[in-house]
DNA sequence: GCAGCAATTGAACAGGTGTTCAATAGTTGC
DNA sequence: GCAACTATTGAACACCTGTTCAATTGCTGC
């Protein structure tokens, strides 16, 4: 009944990550709404049906981008931090540095964090993903915070919590840039978070907290 | 053609109002996509054509929630501030209650707000109120800093940069803590902005940095 | 060369969306 | 009591959504 002109046909495999690259181009251009099984297809060239042939669901669609994206993000700040040097506290700068570096701290990429934060509450399986990016991301930044506590000899300070409070300061500083880039520039959310990281070094988060 | 049953006549300003207040509940509820004219419409008990007589569109009638939402948070933080005494290091901590505790950090405040995030690229209205709330809030925070600043006697810092530290710092634990509530507890993200501010007395974060 | 398999197609389906607009009906002023 | 005004209605419109599935095709093993 139909009459397909050029059917390029390809290992599964090849077919899902163009699919899923698609995906995240349209994320990119206009949010979830523009992620739609039709946009999806009509950027990668492929017609609706072949979507739910790879993927069991829309939501897995948009599972697997998620996946991608975040563990592109991860390779980003992690390779800023190991070419920043040896010190752990140049390490610590680099990978904040990398974290709010151009090219993740664009519209685009607010409107891709924004869709997965908007399936996170519908799907278990974003759910799932979103999770399992952030211990590593917070397991990379605690293993940093335990170089520094070592090599700098300072006192004791909760782990955890010093690791929580980068990871949060970040986001905090990632999400308003998103929002509004004139608020500050990339250089003082470097510097806000070297000076958290100065006042843990200079014992201001120590475990006996007392205010 | 149509035959109404029973027609409550409103004031325009009361109907906006019950029409903003369903908007709500229904944003509480599934985030944008529960917020749709004919959902809103029929949680206020209304019709669908209603909603296109008392606003422009539906992008006005979500600017006005987000309006009415973004002060609302407000005025419990601030609220919880004024309560936590006369020390600006206490209404700080309050002020951070406030804006941490129960009732903000849930998941129907978070879908909210994922929502006015969705439409902020999208929609110059809800930049506008985007841009508002946020400067009056960063404006409060600095003038608690600018108290403890001469109270305590502490060394200069700067003002602006402390401010949005420690804003950005609200909003990443708060995002977190909505996003996945086992990370850390209220009391522990309390102490984790207190330790922020403790950084600040301590000179952590002059005018003059040198790293 | 041909059979079997699987990648690919696109029409069809049931349902959703925001906006428009003539028709209807409460309310107010005279 | 009646006219003018306007809040309110809901059908209609054009368009979007995700999923399904028979039909079509390209490839692989024999």
């Amino acid at each position: 009944m139909q009459t397909p002109r050029t059917q390029q046909r390809q290992t599964p495999d090849t077919r899902r990550k163009s699919l899923i690259d698609a995906t995240i181009a349209c994320l990119k251009s206009g949010g979830l709404e523009a992620a739609s099984v039709r946009k999806v297809s009509a950027r990668a060239g492929v017609s609706v049906g072949l979507i739910n042939h790879h993927f069991s669901n829309h939501e897995a669609l948009i599972a697997a981008a998620y996946a991608e994206i975040a563990e592109a993000l991860f390779a980003v700040s992690w390779d800023a931090a190991q070419a920043a040097g040896n010190n752990p506290r140049d390490q610590l700068r680099g990978f904040v540095r990398g974290a709010l570096s151009l090219g993740t701290t664009d519209t685009e990429s607010l409107k891709i964090w924004i869709a997965f934060w908007t399936m996170n509450e519908r799907s278990a399986l974003i759910k799932q993903v979103h999770d399992e990016s952030n211990r590593e991301h917070r397991k990379k930044i605690e293993h940093l915070l335990q170089r520094l506590q070592q090599e700098r000899g300072v006192k004791a300070f909760d782990m955890r919590l010093a690791a929580i409070g980068l990871s949060a300061m970040l986001d905090g500083l990632w999400l308003e840039m998103c929002l509004d880039p004139h608020t500050f520039s990339v250089d003082e959310a470097v510097q806000m978070c070297d000076s958290w990281i100065e006042g843990i070094c200079r014992g201001t988060f120590q475990v006996t907290s007392d205010a």
